[in-house]
DNA sequence: TATAAAAGTTAGATAGGTCTAACAAATTAT
DNA sequence: ATAATTTGTTAGACCTATCTAACTTTTATA
C-alpha cells in the first residue's frame, strides 16, 4: 500500500513525464520544485521509490517511472479526475473549486469505489478542465490538441481544455465569459505586445499570453485535427 | 487543523462517552483498547489533545471531551455517516461494505463538501445502520430505542438499527433475511440457552444473544416508545 | 490496612517525511 | 581545460505517532 506522499510523487512524475511533450524522465530539482519540497527530500524519497521498484534511478541521474510506478501514478490521476467530475456534476461545485478537494479525495484507495463512481458518472471521458480520465487499467488517450498561442489569425478553433488549473486562472476565464467547448475565431495577433484578439459568438476579447498559453484548442472544422491540414 | 489521528481519538471519545449510556468520561486503557493502540500511546496523545483544549484530563484521571472536542468529534461522525449513506444510496454498496470506506472518507475536511453531500442525499436522518446523523452544528438526536434482548415474549417490535457494525454481523443479518424497518414478534425466550424465537412476516427465526444484543428496536405500536407503557 | 492487581506514566527507540547546512558531481561557459 | 554554475547527495536534526520495558499511582481485596 502506497502512502499519501508516495502517491503524490508518482502523480507528479506522470505529470512531468507522460503529460509533458517529449519527456520521459525528470531531474531531482525539477521534481522538488514541482512538489514544493527541497531537493534533499526528493533525493531521499526517490531512493525509497526505487527500492519499491516504482522508479528507475541512478545517483546523479534522471528519474523515470517503471511500468508499475506509471500505472500507480495514473490511478491517482484517474481518481483525482473522477472525483473532480463528481464534485462538479453532482454537488454543483464550480470548476475552480474541484481541484483542491480532489487532492484529498484522490488518496482514497478502494478500486471498487472508484469504479462504482465511474459508473455513477456514466463513464465520463473528460474532467471539468477538459483533461482525459485514465481508464480502469491506467491507460489514457490524450486527444490531439494545441495551445491557443500557436493558432494563427483567421483560424477558427474550439476550446477543449485548460492547462493552468489554478483557481485564479479558472475564475478569470469564468469572468470574461468563456468556457470549454466554445468556438472562437482568432481575429488578430499583435506581436508588439503579444496580445491576441479573439471572437466568440460575436463578442470580442483581447487576451494576453497568460490566457493564450493556457488554453488547449483543436481546429473547429476538423475535430480530429490530426488529419487536418488547415493552419490551426 | 486536526490530524487524521487526532480526529480518530475525538471520534472514539464521542463513541465511548456520548453514545454510551450514562458515561461522560473514559479511562486511558479503555480508549487504548478501543483504538487498538497501547496505553502509553494514549497517555502521550491525550496530553497533546489537552494542550489543544480538546479534552479535559489530569494525570491518572479520566478523559472527557471539552465542548470544542465534542463538536469536532461529532463532525467526524457526521462525515462518516453521510459518506456511508452516499455509498449505499448512490453507489449501491451493501451495508457491510460502507463502514470501512467511510473510515477514510470521513477525514476529508471541507465543510462545504459535506453540506453539499448532505443536500445531495436530501438531508438523510439515519445512516445505513440506522444511526442518527449529526446535523451541521454537530448536534444529534438519538431516538429512544432498546436492545432486542430487553424485549419480552409477546412484544411486537420494529428493528431500527444495529449496534455491531462489523461486516460479519451485517452479513449474518443479511443471510438470515432480516433488515432495518422489519417488524418482528418475540415468540419465546429460552433462559436455559439464551436463545430467542422471533417471527417476521410469518417466518420463524431462532437467534442467539450475538444477534439480540446487537439489534436496536422500538415498540411497533408506538414508534415514540418513550410515551408508551407497553412491555416492549 | 497491607498487599496484590489494575491502571497509567515515563524514557528511550523506530519509522516516515521533512528540513538546513555542508559537500560532491556534472554541466556550462569562458 | 579550467573555473563557475547548476545540480544532486549526505549527515544531522525535528516532528508525529507509534512501540516496549520499566516504573509509579490508584484501586480492590484478603
Amino acid at each position: 500500500m502506497l502512502s499519501f506522499t508516495e502517491e503524490n510523487y508518482l502523480k507528479a512524475l506522470v505529470q512531468l513525464t507522460t503529460f509533458e511533450e517529449g519527456k520521459d524522465e525528470v531531474g531531482v530539482n525539477k521534481l522538488a520544485s514541482y512538489l514544493d519540497v527541497k531537493p534533499a527530500t526528493v533525493s531521499d524519497m526517490v531512493r525509497k521509490l526505487k527500492a519499491k521498484t516504482l522508479v528507475n534511478y541512478e545517483k546523479y541521474g534522471k528519474i523515470s517511472l517503471t511500468p508499475v510506478g506509471q500505472k500507480s501514478g495514473m490511478m491517482v490521476i484517474r481518481r483525482h479526475r473522477l472525483w473532480e467530475t463528481f464534485l462538479q456534476e453532482k454537488l454543483d461545485f464550480s470548476w475552480d473549486e474541484v481541484h483542491e478537494l480532489a487532492e484529498e479525495l484522490e488518496h482514497i484507495h478502494s478500486q471498487k469505489l472508484i469504479n462504482r463512481l465511474d459508473q455513477f458518472l456514466d463513464f465520463p471521458e473528460f474532467d471539468p478542465h477538459g483533461d482525459a480520465i485514465p481508464n480502469a487499467d491506467g491507460e489514457i488517450v490524450i486527444p490531439f490538441r494545441k495551445i491557443l498561442s500557436e493558432a494563427q489569425a483567421g483560424d477558427v478553433v474550439k476550446i477543449i481544455a485548460v492547462k493552468d488549473n489554478s483557481s485564479e486562472f479558472l475564475q478569470y476565464v469564468d469572468k470574461i465569459g468563456l468556457s470549454i467547448q466554445d468556438e472562437i475565431t482568432i481575429e488578430a495577433k499583435e506581436e508588439f505586445d503579444s496580445l491576441t484578439t479573439i471572437n466568440s459568438k460575436g463578442k470580442q476579447y483581447v487576451v494576453s499570453p497568460k490566457f493564450t498559453d493556457n488554453i488547449f484548442i483543436v481546429c473547429a472544422k476538423c475535430l480530429k485535427a490530426k488529419d487536418c491540414n488547415c493552419t490551426s
